[in-house]
Formats: structure tokens, C-alpha cells, sequence
RNA sequence: GGGCUUGUGGGGUAGUGGAUAUCCUUUCGGCCUUCGGAGCCGAACACCCGGGUUCGAAUCCCGGCAAGCCCUCCA
């Protein structure tokens, strides 16, 4: 990439001698990408100090550029400076790169810099369901970014093994008998054979007093540190997390590190965070003795700016571990980013406020995406109206094999079945992760299922067919000289190329992971524009540079594929 | 009642001060004597409404309208 840094830095220079020479000197400028230029440079701002119409400035200072370097030309247009950098530099520049760096291409040298992701960390009271799947694979896909671009990257699933939901789960584990446990088709994995149990012991409760008393007694025994119950507590969360692991992997996402809630009850972390709250001026305490902060000038509104941190009878709040659970985190992480549903938007600028109260100089950066909902409304465990990722993952990869069975009976049964899974699950991943994160999605199933056009598939599709072009050329020299590819469709596939660290610089220094899939198709769709123009194998003297161009893209599209997460198929 | 977020062709979506508004899907028309048609080419169709700031607004400000989320001694 310093093919594009030199060429940004050369059309500066050039602009502020034109300037010079024009007696503008004075004047600033700006330089923006365009999709009419390589570079674009607006004159709107200088036609006012010079009293000339943008046109007329754009035209003048345009005649006073010199091009050279890797600056090939520049026009005046619309007001407008546009830059083209040279072709035969960018192309030779960019495809030596690739070739020599390969799978590291695009990445940046490490920082230095730890920064721990948060991410998915759902109540382990049952399986994942597509609303939440938003959240590992938006997670997973930053982490993937963040270690290009040269971060030490930690991922880490926080684990709410403490409240009333786990204990109402276990207590339905251990206490109905398991014929009696009202169950549909649930497939053989500890997560759904668990939530059965939950659902039934929640219209128990709401049914029976008894056994809403029976519960409560036992969140009494948790809370009071009681370490039979919060032993069985632990123990059915493991199990269910097993389910969530197994899940998870299905879509390649596996985290470094799972922490616990329990475990700053435990350590004593959380009773500390509280003592040093108490002390603290925003500090109060309700009649009964309750202590909450008040928050206010923190810029909390509403019916309520109190932020509750004990109970009336001193124990601990979620909120509360939540802090010790940060200050645990600080202590091993240079940075900390956060994967969060919206609604904890409130709850998290709260915790950064109790944070600042406690003094802390690092602060988490949350990340917020909206909910996934069904055409029908919103999904809920407890009543049962979900789609599960199990079942997502399921019709999404026989879909595929469908598609593969159709086209490609040449393949033995086990290779159609492993490929139909790496694109099933690549459709399901692109696809989450393609929209803005705090943009709302309803999900439908012929777009979960969309394997043409803007999905995943498609870009395994062009990955595949370089692939296959490669395996029929056999030996070839690696050719990057720029007089053997000066085709328009070649140009622009090079352009597409070189635009891979900057999408990842968006992805992960901007957190804007929805741009990776729209990189990856830019480069697929421009891959398929030069396929359908230009011959590659039967291509006489310009054979090994188009065959260096159609390896390079391949390696590009393995880079994006791993971005997102995604399997590269060397055939479908 | 208050706060945060979102509103772009028929559906979905990119774009946070700049040019002729991106891409996918859909519909219609074309491309299989070329290396994989999960493809390529062409056409149609859009910035929620009303004010304001600015040389210039989809983008910023104010006021509406609509959708989602939040305002637990829940997690």
C-alpha cells in the first residue's frame, strides 16, 4: 500500500505548488476519495477568497500542475480537481505486494496494543436464536479485523451464572422429573434439551406458589453465598455453555476466554467496587438501604437518574459485578471493546460513569446493534417464538447441498456435504454481518437463504473459479509487469485490489465490520467483469501476468473471506 | 413524559457537508463456438415530511411523523 500513500502525498505536493505559483499560497485545500477520480481535491471553499467560480479556480490551478511520479493526470471538472495515479505503478506496485506477502497482505505490523473483545456472552438459559446471532459474528469478524490491522486481540465471552433466570433453570434440571418435561422435537444438545426444563419450570412458577416459593428460597441459599447451590448453579451452565461452544464453532467463531460472574461474588471484587462507591460524592442510600449513585450530571435523563448499585440488604447487583468485571479486564487489556445489544445503551453509559467515578482512566467501547426480529414480531426464549441458529444453520447448509447436488454430481457425497456446509454458513454470516449493526433487521429466510448476488456465496463462487483457473494453467511464471495488463476490466480489478487495507482500517479502526462484506463484493464483482472480457488461458504473451492477476485476486478473496469468518472453497 | 437509534427505488442496502446518489434483489430485454451461468451486459424505479444554516444538505440544526430499544433493589 505505499503505492497509494506516496500517490496521496504527491497530489498534495503538486496542488500546493500549483498554488504557490498561482499566488494562492494561502489557500487550503482538501483532498476526498471520489469514484470519478483516483483522488478528487474540491475548489468550492477557495472560490470565495478568490472571488472566481469554482470552475474558473479548478481550471487554473489545473493548469499549473505538473503530473509525474505516480500521479498520471489531473482535469478540471464540475469544480472539481481529479487525480488519476499512474496504472502501470499501481499495478505493478500492487500485484508485487501481494505475491510477496500473500496471506498477510493487507495487514498491518503489530501495534503493541492488547485489545480485548467482548462479545456474544448471552444468558446461557438457552440455545442462541437468530436475534443474538448478530452479536458473535459481528464480534468475531471485528476481532478478525482488529488482528490486521495489527492488534494483540483477546476475545472473551462473559458468563451470567448468577441471578434468577440460571437459578430457575437449574432448579428446573434438578427438580422435574424428566418424563415430566413438556418437550417438542428438541434436537439432541445440552442447550436445547436445557431450555426445555426452563421454559416448563417458568409456567410452573407462574402456575404454582409452592414452586415459586420453593425458587425463591433457593435464590435466597445463592445469594447468601450458600456453596451447594451456587456449585449446582455453575454446574448447569457449563452444560448449557457447551451447547452455546458447539454452536458457536458451527460458525467458526471460537473465543480465548470465558469469565464468570460468580467468581467477583467470589473474590471479594465486587464487595470491594461497592465499599469504594460508598464513599464516593454522586453516592446515597435509600430509606430502606438501598446505596445508588446518582448520576445526573453524567448526563443520565429520565424518570430516573439513580444508578443502583446494592440491594436494601447489601448484596450485590449484576451492574455491580459488572464493574469489578471491567477493572479485571483493564488490568489485562490495553483496550476493551464491547459487543452489545441496544437495549443495554443505558446500562453501559452507566457503567462508564461508575467507572469514572472509581477513577478508572480506561473506558470500554460498546458497540451497539439493533435487534433481529421475525415478520411477525419479536423473538422471545421463554415463549418459544424463535428461530434458532441451529435451525438457521441446518436449512441454510442443505439449501446449499441442494445447489451443489445440481450442478456438480461429479463430487463424492462426503466432499458435496463439506462444501455445502462452508457455504451455508458462509450465506449466514455475510449476510448478518453485511447490514449496519444499529440498523434494525427483520429476518426472512429467503434473504438469510440468498445465495446469489450481495451473499457470501457469491464471493466464494469467484474464489473458487480463480481457483480453478489456476489448477488448469499449471506452471506459470509470476509476471507483474504492467505493459502485459492494460485492459480497463484488468485496471479495475488491480484498483479493487489495492483497496484492501483501507477496508480494513474501516472495519476495524471504525469498528464498521458492514463494510468487509461490500469490499468482498467489489472485488468478486469486478473479478467476474474481467473473467467475462478477458481471455486468461489462452492468452498468449500477456498468459502469465493475467494468470499473476487471477492469483492475486484469489489471494485477496481467501484474505476477506477469513475476515468474515468464512471458509474459501477451492471448488463448489 | 424523557433519552438513545433508525427512516434512501416495489423490497433490502452503501454513503455523515460536495459532482450524474452505491450495490443487491425484483421486473423487462439481451449473452451459453471461451477459462465454472451461484455468472456477464442493458433498461426501469429512491434520499419520511416541514422549516433553517451553507457557495453547496441524503448528510448539520430545529420542529413533526413512523419504527426499534431503554428509563428494575432484573441479568
Amino acid at each position: 500500500m505505499k503505492i497509494r500513500n506516496r500517490f496521496n502525498a504527491e497530489v498534495r505536493a503538486a496542488v500546493g505548488s500549483a498554488l504557490a505559483e498561482l499566488g494562492w499560497q494561502d489557500e487550503e485545500f482538501q483532498t476526498e476519495a471520489s469514484d470519478m477520480a483516483d483522488l478528487a481535491v474540491p475548489c468550492f471553499a477557495m472560490a470565495k477568497t478568490r472571488r472566481l467560480p469554482p470552475k474558473e479556480i479548478a481550471a487554473r490551478i489545473a493548469d499549473k500542475v505538473t503530473v509525474g511520479g505516480t500521479v498520471a493526470a489531473v482535469e478540471a471538472v464540475n469544480g472539481y480537481l481529479n487525480f488519476t495515479i499512474d496504472p502501470a505503478m499501481l499495478v505493478e506496485s500492487t500485484l508485487t505486494e501481494i505475491v510477496e506477502r500473500g496471506d498477510d497482505y493487507g495487514s498491518l505490523p503489530a501495534k503493541g496494543i492488547k485489545i480485548n473483545v467482548e462479545h456474544t456472552s448471552t444468558n446461557p438459559t438457552g440455545p442462541i436464536h437468530v436475534g443474538r446471532a448478530r452479536n458473535p459474528i459481528i464480534g468475531d469478524t471485528l476481532s478478525r479485523c482488529l488482528a490486521r490491522c495489527g492488534y494483540e486481540v483477546e476475545t472473551e465471552y462473559y458468563v451470567n451464572d448468577v441471578g434468577k433466570q440460571v437459578v430457575i433453570l437449574t432448579w428446573g434440571i434438578d427438580n422435574i422429573p424428566d418424563g415430566e418435561v413438556e418437550r417438542k422435537e428438541e434436537r439432541d444438545k445440552p442447550d436445547h434439551r436445557l431450555v426445555a426444563n426452563y421454559r416448563h419450570a417458568n409456567r410452573m412458577m407462574e402456575e404454582d406458589e409452592d414452586v415459586r416459593e420453593r425458587i425463591s428460597e433457593m435464590l435466597r441459599r445463592f445469594e447468601a453465598g450458600d456453596a451447594e447451590v451456587i456449585g449446582s448453579v455453575r454446574r448447569t451452565t457449563e452444560l448449557m455453555l457447551d451447547g452455546l461452544k458447539e454452536t458457536l464453532s458451527e460458525i467458526n467463531v471460537v473465543l480465548d476466554r470465558y469469565t464468570w460472574e460468580s467468581d467477583f461474588i467470589a473474590d471479594g471484587s465486587a464487595r470491594d467496587v461497592v465499599e469504594r462507591l460508598k464513599t464516593s460524592e454522586y453516592a446515597g442510600q435509600a430509606d430502606d438501604g438501598a446505596w445508588y449513585l446518582d448520576l445526573e450530571s453524567f448526563g443520565i435523563r429520565g424518570k430516573n437518574t439513580k444508578f443502583t448499585f446494592t440491594r436494601s440488604d447489601g448484596t450485590t447487583l449484576y451492574t455491580t459485578r459488572d464493574l469489578a468485571y471491567h477493572l479485571d479486564k483493564f488490568r489485562r487489556a490495553d483496550e476493551a471493546v464491547n459487543v452489545l445489544g441496544e437495549d443495554q445503551k443505558l446500562g453501559s453509559k452507566q457503567l462508564c460513569s461508575a467507572l469514572q467515578i472509581l477513577g478508572s482512566e480506561k473506558m470500554p467501547d460498546p458497540m451497539f446493534y439493533s435487534f433481529v426480529s421475525l415478520p411477525e414480531g419479536k423473538m422471545s426464549t421463554r415463549r418459544g417464538v424463535v428461530v434458532y441458529l441451529d435451525d438457521l444453520i441446518d436449512e441454510a447448509v442443505s439449501r446449499a447441498y441442494d445447489e451443489i447436488r445440481k450442478r456438480r454430481s461429479d463430487l463424492p457425497e462426503e466432499r458435496m456435504r463439506g462444501i455445502a456446509r462452508q457455504i451455508g454458513i458462509g450465506a449466514i454470516r455475510y449476510n448478518i454481518v453485511r447490514v449496519s449493526p444499529d440498523k434494525q433487521l427483520v429476518f426472512r429466510w429467503e434473504d438469510a437463504l440468498n445465495f446469489d448476488g450481495n451473499s457470501g456465496p457469491y464471493l466464494q463462487y469467484v474464489h473458487a473459479r480463480a481457483c480453478s483457473m489456476l489448477r488448469k494453467a499449471g506452471e506459470y511464471n509470476h509476471d507483474c509487469d504492467p505493459g502485459m495488463l492494460t485492459d480497463e476490466y484488468e485496471i479495475r480489478l488491480v484498483r479493487a485490489l489495492a483497496g484492501f487495507e483501507e477496508a480494513l482500517y474501516r472495519a476495524g479502526e471504525q469498528r464498521k465490520v458492514n463494510t468487509i462484506p461490500a469490499y468482498g463484493h467489489e472485488v468478486a464483482s469486478a473479478f467476474n467483469q474481467f473473467y467475462a472480457a478477458v481471455p486468461v488461458l489462452a492468452a498468449g504473451e500477456n498468459r502469465d501476468a493475467r494468470l499473476t492477476l487471477v492469483e492475486c485476486t484469489r489471494t485477496v478473496l481467501k484474505n476477506v473471506l477469513d475476515c468474515l469468518g468464512m471458509e474459501a472453497p477451492e471448488e463448489m
